[in-house]
RNA sequence: GCGGGCGUAGCUCAGUGGUAGAGCGUCACGUUGCCAACGUGAAUGUCGUGAGUUCAAGUCUCAUCGCCCGCUCCA
C-alpha cells in the first residue's frame, strides 16, 4: 500500500479535488486560514455529525449546546485566559532563543519567578524587567535578552457599533467555557443528573505564536469538546471510560490503529488544574513523521466550576473599575464553596458537591485531515495506479454516484430518477460525461463508496450495478431494493 | 522570531536577460456496452505582489506576502 509521503502532496491533493483551500488566495492568501471546499465541507460535517452522534445522539448521559463566541469579559477572567493569554516572551540576541520571562533563571541559581497569577496586558506592556542578571536556557548567555514582548493569545474584538462607547471583547480561544458558564441553565431545564456531560461544536480563536502545517495548527479552529460532570472519587474510572470511549470513536471511523495511539502528559506537563491529561495522537506525514495531538482528555477537577463561583461575584468590581479587566480582582473562594451555585445536589445521596470534570477536546480540523491522510491510497490496477480515498461511508462527501452506462436508450433517464430518488437520503452525485471507467475513478478519488450503473441489462430486468469503491467489485441488485440495500452498506 | 528551501496554467513541473511551454486534468463534438480507451478541437497565465536595474525581466537586485522543512514556542 502506497501511502503520502509529503505534506505537499496532501495539499495538493486537497487542492486538486476541492477539499480543502487556502484563504483568500486571490489576494496572496492570509497565514494560517484555509477554506473547506465543496468535498471537504462534506467531508468536515460528516466529521462533526459522526462526533455528534457517538458522543450526543447515541448516549443518555449527554446533551447538546452551542453558545455564542462572544461572551462576557468576566468568563475570561475567571477562567484564566485573559491572563495567562498574555504571557512576557523575551528573546536571546545572541541565539534568538524565544523564551517566557517568567521561566527564565537567574545567574545566581535563583528560582524563577512563579507564574501562577500571570502578568495583565496593560500591566505587561508598562512593567520593567530587569533581565540583566537572567541566564539563556538554550546558550546560557547572561543578560542578552531582548525588551520582554507581551504575547496576546486571545484576538480581541469590539463590540458596540458608536466607537466612544464600544467594549473590549474576545473572540472566545476555547468551547469549554460557555459550557461552564451554563452548567446551571442545563442541570435546570433537563432533568439531567451527575453523572452527565454537555457537548458543543464550533469554532475557537487562538493567536498562536507559530503555526503549524496546514490545516493543522491555525489561529482560528474548530473544537469538538464534552465537560463530563462526575461525582469527586468517580473522575478517574470516568476518565478511563473516556479514554477508550474516544480512541475507539477514531478506529471506528476508519483511522488504522497502527496510526494512533495515546501519549499521556508528566506530571510536569499539566496545567495547574489537571490532575491527569493524554492526547490521543496521529501519526501525520509532516515535521519527522511526528506524532501529532488529535485531541486531549483531561481531568480537571473541579477548577473551571469554582473559579467561576468566584467570577460570578466579581461583577461589581467590574463596573466599578470602569470595565477594565486589568483592575478587577478575583473575589477569594466563600469557605463553603461546595454549596455554591454551580454545585450539584444529589438527591438519593442527600449530598452536595462541585462536580469533577473530565474533557475529552477534540480538533475537527484536524481529525478531518488524519482521516483523510490517513484514507489516502494508490494501488495498481492492470498497470495504472488507482488513487483512492478510502473513507469510512459515514464519511464520505458523497455516498453514491449513478451513471448509465452509456448516453442512449433512455438510459441517462434512468439514472437520472434512481439518483434523484436517493438525493433525497444522501448525497449522490450523476455523471454521464465520458467513459465509465475513468468515472469510476474520478469518484474513487473523491472516496464515492458505492457507484450504480444503469445498463443494457437494466431495460430489461430493472436491475442495475452497484460497484463497490475498495474491492471494484460488482453486484447486480433491483432497482426498488436499491435503497434499501445502500442504506444497509452505508450505515446509515 | 531565527535559519534553510520554494512560489510559472486547476495539479505536477520545464524555462540562466530576447515571442509563455509540456504532461496530466477540464470542456465540446464524434466514437464508446463496465474500470483513468480513442479521434478531433478548445479554453485557461496580472510568471505570488510591489518597486528597481536594463533597449528588453519569468530570469538580475531590493522589499513584501504566502507555503514547506528545521529550531523555538505552545495546548
Amino acid at each position: 500500500m502506497a501511502k503520502l509521503a509529503k505534506l505537499d502532496d496532501i495539499v495538493s491533493l486537497c487542492k486538486r479535488r476541492g477539499f480543502i483551500f487556502q484563504s483568500s488566495e486571490i489576494y496572496g492568501g492570509l497565514a494560517s486560514c484555509y477554506d473547506y471546499g465543496p468535498l471537504g465541507v462534506e467531508l468536515k460535517n460528516n466529521v462533526k455529525r459522526a462526533w455528534w452522534k457517538h458522543v450526543v445522539q447515541m448516549r443518555d448521559d449527554v446533551v447538546g449546546l452551542d453558545c455564542s463566541i462572544l461572551m462576557h469579559p468576566l468568563v475570561w477572567k475567571a477562567s484564566g485566559h485573559a491572563d495567562k493569554f498574555a504571557d512576557l516572551i523575551s528573546e536571546c540576541k545572541k541565539c534568538n532563543t524565544r523564551t517566557r520571562v517568567d521561566h527564565l533563571k537567574d545567574k545566581d541559581g535563583g528560582q524563577p519567578d512563579e507564574h501562577t497569577e500571570h502578568v495583565s496586558i496593560d500591566a505587561a506592556a508598562a512593567q520593567e524587567h530587569d533581565l540583566s542578571t537572567k541566564v539563556c536556557p538554550n546558550c546560557g548567555a547572561v543578560g542578552q535578552f531582548t525588551q520582554p514582548m507581551p504575547f496576546k493569545l486571545m484576538f480581541e474584538t469590539q463590540m458596540g457599533a458608536n466607537a466612544e462607547d464600544s467594549m473590549t471583547m474576545y473572540l472566545r480561544p476555547e468551547t469549554a467555557q460557555g459550557i461552564f458558564a451554563n452548567f446551571r441553565n442545563v442541570l435546570d431545564s433537563t432533568r439531567v443528573k451527575v453523572p452527565f456531560g454537555i457537548a458543543q461544536i464550533g469554532k475557537s480563536f487562538r493567536n498562536e505564536v507559530t503555526t503549524k502545517a496546514f490545516i493543522f495548527r491555525t489561529r482560528e479552529f474548530e473544537q469538538a469538546e464534552v465537560e463530563f460532570f462526575c461525582e469527586p472519587g468517580t473522575d478517574e474510572e470516568w476518565y478511563e471510560k473516556w479514554k477508550a470511549a474516544r480512541f475507539a470513536w477514531y478506529t471506528d471511523h476508519g483511522i488504522k490503529a497502527e496510526n494512533l495511539r495515546f501519549r499521556d502528559h508528566d506530571p510536569d506537563e499539566l496545567a495547574h488544574y489537571a490532575k491527569a491529561c493524554v492526547d490521543v495522537e496521529y501519526k501525520f506525514p509532516f515535521g519527522s513523521g511526528d506524532w501529532q495531538e488529535l485531541e486531549g482528555i483531561a481531568n480537571r477537577t473541579d477548577y473551571d466550576l469554582r473559579q467561576h463561583q468566584r467570577g460570578m461575584r466579581s461583577t461589581t468590581s467590574w463596573f466599578e473599575n470602569g470595565r477594565d479587566l486589568t483592575k478587577v480582582k478575583m473575589p477569594d473562594e466563600a469557605e463553603d464553596y461546595h454549596k455554591g451555585p454551580l454545585s450539584f445536589f444529589d438527591d438519593q445521596k442527600q449530598l452536595r458537591y462541585i462536580p469533577y470534570v473530565i474533557e475529552p477536546s477534540a480538533g475537527i480540523d484536524r481529525s478531518t485531515l488524519a482521516f483523510l491522510v490517513d484514507a489516502y491510497d494508490e494501488e495498481e490496477v492492470k498497470g495504472e495506479t488507482r488513487n483512492l480515498l478510502r473513507f469510512h461511508p459515514s464519511l464520505a462527501p458523497t455516498k453514491a454516484a449513478v451513471f448509465p452506462l452509456v448516453k442512449k436508450d433512455g438510459m441517462p433517464e434512468i439514472a437520472h430518477n434512481i439518483a434523484n430518488d436517493l438525493k433525497r437520503h444522501f448525497t449522490c452525485f450523476y455523471d454521464e460525461k465520458g467513459a465509465v471507467g475513468r468515472r469510476y475513478r474520478r469518484q474513487d478519488e473523491a472516496g464515492t463508496p458505492f457507484c450504480i450503473t444503469v445498463d443494457g441489462q437494466t431495460l430489461e430486468d430493472k436491475t442495475v450495478t452497484v460497484r463497490e469503491r475498495d474491492s471494484m467489485d460488482q453486484v447486480r441488485i433491483t432497482t426498488d431494493q436499491l435503497r434499501t440495500y445502500l442504506r444497509d452498506k452505508l450505515d446509515l
